[in-house]
RNA sequence: GCGCCCGUAGCUCAGCUGGAUAGAGCAACGGACUUCUAAUCCGUAGGCCACAGGUUCGAAUCCUGUCGGGCGUACCA
């Protein structure tokens, strides 16, 4: 609709300038928007004004001479100028119908695009060590990566979602210890559990796991090996158990990279080797130190310490690396935002393996305050003490748990009250959407019963002239722009775009609703009016997958 | 100290790649079900967009500074 306005200028301006009203045939860049207010039309174009310094005349004198040169058309009602010079279009009811048939002939493509171009992108998210079970950051971290994931597909980006498995190094010897220590403990022996190692309960259990499933073969070897079979064993349970709860949460990974693979392959000795060769790393003090500082970060950083153990930095250089082997263009990792003192240095080692620093990106997602009776619940991950995204998933579900998650931009922090998710009214703002689609589905289960309309998937509209309500029209307005919304929340990789648009979608349905009845007397006005919340149903389901909510047939 | 995020209605937040009169929900008050699901709707009220400068024809939006809140600043992960 705003590419036909867009037109509509081009053309005005070539014939204005053909006729001399125009100075300059110059096209400058121009806006066209929806105004705030109906009284400034549907839509409106700054093109008179940003013509000004090119065409050396007043802005509302351009658009004068503009729109005496715009052809007639059955869709523009009327046009008006106003202000410091906008040019504001006033369309006919009937200029919003098609939008109708547009909806329900792409059915779960309406609102797809191609502005991706097909660019191979990378969505890398959750990536928690298997040390412990997600908790309720994890949860945010996995409603935004998965629903960034499904947007960019959806504008046309070939998307591949992962988690990279912290499989190696400190914390899974630490989860090592903390399983072999309680299971002498458990055994009966007195021995100090120390305090950096994990204390949750969880622990416990797979201590006793351990001992029923690895038996005396364990305990009869030395305390190293010991270890190193507890992590091993008690890291691929909770892995397991990561994947269980990711999937209850209905987050699936396209693949699941392990960071030992990266030793395993020799992938972190080379890419040391190599930014070895190009003086990108240095040795001081018997520490390796790569040169981030070269790249705009506050000081170098240390990839093998004067011990010879890599850090975790040196293997992330060579995943970044692996990442763009794997042909893609653009690689975007989600991170909770304590970790934004990361993005430089692997900005860094991006650009210094030849990448454009466009090509990676960092989705920062700030923390989430769980509330309960109006307080925020306390937790302490160090003691143990906290509440799993499995204990959010089970209390108030998996649909109202993303909605929430998604409800606000993730550059906030977000206070999820775990009461208000789990009431069932308007306020609850998963229900005020999954109802629309239940309520439209509840319309079309009495037109089949009542009306004897029996085949209501329409794949075209009916009789759509005869929308000419308010509220019909508005609701084809805000349908019509579902593509843009697509397209705006895939370029910022803001999800709660999509949130924020479905809310003002339901809200408008709703409306319609309370004021006027579908099925009436009138055959004609009845297909008519099915036709609209048919495709009203449809936009609602596409946008809540998106988000990876479902949309409920009844409720 | 330095870096990142945030500061918009009493509360929780949209709006931020500059546009005309700043929006929604909750809370408050007043209304609407013999009706396709009231898990809904309609109305009233509520604002120096933290503050001060700057850029611009035009700033909640961009720049600088100040104040306030959160997070980070390891040869930790």
């Amino acid at each position: 609709m705003k590419d036909t306005i867009k037109t509509i200028m081009l053309k005005a301006a070539a014939v204005a300038y053909e006729k001399g009203d125009l100075p300059s045939n110059q096209i400058p860049v121009m806006e066209v928007e929806e105004p705030r207010h109906a009284s400034q039309g549907d839509f409106s174009t700054n093109f008179a004004m940003v013509s000004a310094g090119i065409q050396k005349m007043a802005p509302r004198k351009i658009a004068q001479n503009l729109v005496a040169s715009i052809e007639p058309s059955e869709l523009v009602e009327k046009i008006e100028i106003a202000g410091p010079g906008f040019i504001n279009f006033f369309l006919t009811k009937e200029a919003w119908h098609p939008v109708v048939d547009r909806i329900l002939e792409l059915n779960t493509q309406y609102g797809s695009s191609d502005i991706g171009k097909k660019q191979k992108i990378q969505v890398e998210f959750v990536s928690a060590n298997p040390t412990g079970p997600l908790h309720v950051g994890h949860g945010r971290g996995a409603a935004v990566g998965d629903a960034v994931g499904n947007i960019l597909s959806f504008a046309g980006f070939d998307v591949q979602k992962e988690y990279y498995i912290n499989d190696s190094g400190r914390q899974i010897r630490t989860l090592g210890t903390s399983v072999w220590l309680r299971l002498q403990q458990s055994l009966g022996k007195q021995i100090d559990f120390p305090e950096d190692c994990y204390k949750g309960d969880y622990i416990k259990d797979l201590a006793e796991r351990a001992l029923k499933e690895k038996g005396d073969g364990l305990l009869e070897r030395d305390e190293p090996l010991a270890i190193e079979i507890c992590a091993k064993f008690a890291a691929k349970i909770i892995l397991g158990t990561i994947k269980e709860d990711l999937l209850q949460f209905g987050v699936d990974f396209d693949q699941w990279f392990s960071e030992q693979s990266l030793y395993d392959t020799k992938r972190v000795q080379k890419a040391i080797e190599d930014f070895k060769s190009k003086d990108l790393i240095y040795e001081q003090d018997g520490a390796l130190w790569f040169r981030t500082e070269d790249f705009g970060d506050e000081k170098n950083r240390v990839v093998v310490r004067n011990n010879g153990l890599t850090t975790y930095f040196a293997s992330d250089i060579a995943y970044h690396m692996e990442k763009y082997e794997r042909g893609f263009d653009k690689v975007i990792d989600v991170w909770g935002a304590d970790h934004h003192g990361y993005i430089k240095r692997i900005d860094a080692s991006v650009v210094a393996s030849g990448r454009k620093s466009e090509q990676f990106g960092v989705i920062l997602v700030q923390l989430v305050n769980l509330i309960r009776g109006g307080v925020p619940v306390q937790m302490s991950t160090r003691a143990g003490e906290f509440v799993t995204l499995k204990d959010i998933v089970d209390e108030v579900g998996k649909d109202a748990a993303r909605f929430m998650f998604l409800s606000r931009s993730y550059d906030s922090g977000l206070d999820f009250d775990l009461d208000l998710a789990k009431q069932k009214n308007s306020e609850n703002p998963v229900y005020y959407v999954q109802y629309v689609h239940a309520r439209i589905t509840g319309i079309l289960i009495k037109a089949t019963k009542e009306s004897l309309i029996f085949d209501i998937d329409f794949d075209k509209g009916k009789h759509l002239d005869l929308l000419q309500e308010k509220e019909e029209i508005n609701l084809l307005k805000i349908m019509n722009s579902f593509r843009e919304n697509v397209e705006k929340s895939a370029t910022s990789l803001h999800p709660h775009v999509i949130f924020t648009y479905l809310m003002s979608l339901a809200s408008a349905f709703h409306g319609y609703y309370n004021k006027h009845k579908v099925i009436t007397a009138n055959k004609e006005q009845t297909l008519a009016r099915l036709s609209l919340v048919l495709s009203v149903k449809k936009v609602i389901r596409n946008g809540l997958t998106l988000l990876g909510v479902s949309a409920p047939e009844r409720m």
